[in-house]
RNA sequence: GGGCCCAUAGCUUAGCGGAUCAAAGCGUCAGCCUUCGGAGCUGAAGAUCGUGGGUUCGAAUCCCACUGGGCCCGCCA
């Protein structure tokens, strides 16, 4: 039998059961329910009385308990909903518990991988962009934030039946592109190196760039020319900087694949040019009165953005477009890009393949070939940090008077704060500063690469994989190394709130014990540790078993997961799904001190034996989610 | 000057209009390996949820003001 994930789940049964007894007595439109926290107060409850009681000017838990009796007597005897009890105004339903835990288990059981999927996004395309991080440099530990949400929001929106399209936009124009063709051509650095191209890159040549202008001002003269011959397209330097810019991006891509995260598509800025989107969506602007070309002031010669006409920055300066030499600046790029994004240009892209394994992945080439695939999506989400939103927002409104608010709101900024340095981190790193968090900078060498961070704390974690596993071979060892190192990071990245800075601190942010990513993955452990020893026991039914109350919290908690996964899909919030995923490494932990599974008598053998196994597989559905690895053994 | 964000135990955070909801991790203290893996578990101590107003039957949660901290406002990206 082919099981259709859309089946009614448990609690939407519970949900649906509890509507039609109430339908019966009053008309209302939509009913809230929501999950009590507090076992006492039933599996669903309901706070319709408060509002009724508004309305009526009634007393909400008087009108509670005429409803409470009235739904009594609706009530039969193998109902999934057992009892009902008004207590101060709620309504709190009570599942036949029996019933409730057998189609729980079924239902995941059943579905296996597919639990808690959901066709939300069907038929919907969504473009989700992010790590876009310059061509200059290796990805550091905020470029990983950045990834890390961006891919689990891929995973999530994926999960829930969206067209998915993950694409990474890469400058390969910006004057970030002159510091490294100056430091190659000019002061001697290499384009063949023993060590990976983007950290040479980032950690050698920027930085001493960087420095050499300071003792040597006239270079950026010579900056200055290079940036407008980039700009240009034509010629030996526009071809170098797309060579590095392409060496670099292979290595951020790399560290990308390490972290699980991979594209679909990798945007080229210099293509926007190439490929003419830019005078067509000028063009529009135009026709519309948002841009104008300034005839004096400062801004002589250019094409700017009144500031009028963008939403809640109306004080502040105008935005170039065009500057006065004629070269674009990355906004008008990014505007035309976001146009492509969202169909509004007839223009288009071609493509060609850049490598088939693990994940197919194109990237815009001039050479390439077209592809209706691409672009023109129902919803385009940008993953760009918060010091960005200035230029979201001129975006945004743009789109505004393009399309009114219907076309706004398929433009998302998806922004999240950025992670600085404790003041501990920026001392490893030889800066002795008194403020309490540092902001990194890829100028001063002030950061971490993602990569150094995951091997340094693979490394610790090797010290106690190879303590416990002292019969499994190299490349076990170091498999699992790695991926608890990335799963720790992943974790680490994703559950904070998008408002907050995180503060890299290496031993706080990464820890291998207490609410980590290692916690999670070992609790995973452990529940596969019990299904491998118990493979040969032979399952009886459970009925008549009276489950303990740390099991019927576990089974409500299992089948709260299709709920979390559509919140956190309706409302971009991977982190629902992180919290989550502690929630039930919290009560399976306790549960496991306290109650033996295999060494228990029937039917408490068979009963847990199954709740171990479909806590395992809810455990591993929710891990995909966020890019934590389920593994066999640690 | 204009805009955005943050403020909850010593530290890092969860809770974001509801009922035993002030929660967890770290740290401190006291326990648990004859027990399916102790990267775990149990317990104790520790918070008038930055301050002051307001809205509400009900506010850590919504609104306003203030204080403290971070970010953005460039012919950079």
């Amino acid at each position: 039998m082919i099981y259709n994930y859309n089946v009614e789940l448990t609690y939407e049964k519970l949900k649906q059961r509890a509507s039609e007894l109430l339908g019966s007595i009053i008309k209302e439109e939509e009913i809230p329910f929501e999950i009590p926290l507090i076992d006492e107060f039933g599996d669903l409850s309901t706070t319709i009385c408060f509002k009724l009681a508004k309305r009526y000017s009634k007393n909400p838990v008087e009108l509670a308990k005429e409803l409470e009796s009235e739904i009594r007597k609706q009530l039969k005897d193998d109902d999934l909903i057992k009892d009902v009890r008004a207590v101060n105004g709620y309504i709190n339903f009570y599942s036949n518990f029996e019933i409730f835990a057998r189609s729980v288990i079924d239902d995941i059981l059943n579905l296996k991988n597919n639990y808690g999927k959901q066709d939300i996004g069907k038929g919907k395309k969504v473009l989700i962009e992010h790590t876009n991080a310059n061509p200059n440099k290796a990805l550091h530990i905020g470029h990983a934030r950045n990834t890390c949400l961006g891919d689990s929001l891929a995973r999530i929106l994926s999960f829930v039946n969206y067209d998915v399209q993950v694409l990474n936009y890469v400058d390969d124009t910006g004057s970030q592109m002159a510091d490294l063709i100056l430091g190659i051509t000019k002061m001697k650095f290499q384009k063949e190196v023993s060590t990976k191209f983007d950290k040479y890159c980032g950690d050698v040549i920027y930085v001493s760039v960087n420095k050499e202008y300071e003792k040597n001002p006239e270079l950026l003269k010579e900056k200055q020319r290079m940036i407008e011959e980039i700009d240009s397209q034509k010629g030996e330097l526009a071809r170098l900087s797309k060579e590095i810019a392409n060496k670099v991006l292979e290595g951020q891509l790399q560290t990308c694949s390490r972290i699980g995260a991979y594209f679909d598509l990798i945007n080229w800025e210099s293509d926007i040019i190439k490929f003419d989107l830019l005078n067509e969506t000028l063009e529009k602007l135009k026709s519309l009165n948002i841009i104008k070309k300034e005839e004096e002031g400062n801004y002589k010669g250019c094409i700017v953005v009144k500031s009028e006409y963008i939403k809640g920055h109306e004080q502040e300066t105008d935005k170039i477009l065009i500057r006065s030499d004629g070269t674009s600046t990355y906004l008008a790029k990014d505007i035309a890009y976001a146009f492509w994004k969202l169909g509004l240009t007839s223009k288009k892209f071609k493509y060609k393949v850049r490598w088939k394994e693990p994940k197919l992945l194109y990237e815009t080439d001039v050479n390439g070939e077209y592809n209706d695939k691409f672009g023109s999506a129902d919803i385009a989400i940008s993953v760009i940090d918060a010091r960005q939103s200035r230029l979201q927002d001129i975006i945004k409104s743009i789109l505004y008077y393009i399309g009114g608010e219907d076309l706004q709101k398929r433009y998302i900024h998806y922004k999240y704060e950025v992670v600085a340095l404790s003041n501990q981190a920026a001392k490893a790193l030889g800066y002795n500063v008194k403020e309490k968090i540092v902001h990194m900078s890829s100028r001063k060498g002030l950061y971490f690469d993602a990569d150094d961070i995951l091997d340094k704390l693979k490394e610790k974690i090797m010290s106690v994989v190879v303590k416990n596993n002292p019969n499994e071979d190299k490349d076990w060892i170091d498999y699992t190394s790695d991926r608890l190192a990335i799963s720790a990071l992943r974790y680490a990245l994703t559950k904070p709130d998008n408002n907050k800075i995180i503060v890299f601190d290496f031993d706080e942010t990464l820890r291998l014990d207490g609410d980590s990513g290692v916690y999670i993955v070992y609790t995973y452990v452990r529940t596969r540790g019990i299904i491998r020893k118990g493979i040969n026991i032979l399952l009886r039914d459970f009925k008549g078993y009276t489950p303990v109350s740390e099991e019927i919290k576990l089974i409500k908690t299992l089948a709260k997961f299709p709920e979390v996964v559509r919140t956190s899909a309706n409302l971009l919030q991977p982190q629902f799904i992180a919290l989550y995923l502690r929630e039930l490494c919290d009560l399976f932990n306790s549960y496991y001190e306290k109650y033996p599974v295999l060494n228990a008598d029937e039917p408490a053998r068979s009963f847990r034996l199954k709740l171990v196994t479909v806590i395992s597989q809810v455990l591993e559905n929710a891990m995909n989610l966020i890019g934590l690895t389920p593994l066999e053994k640690m």
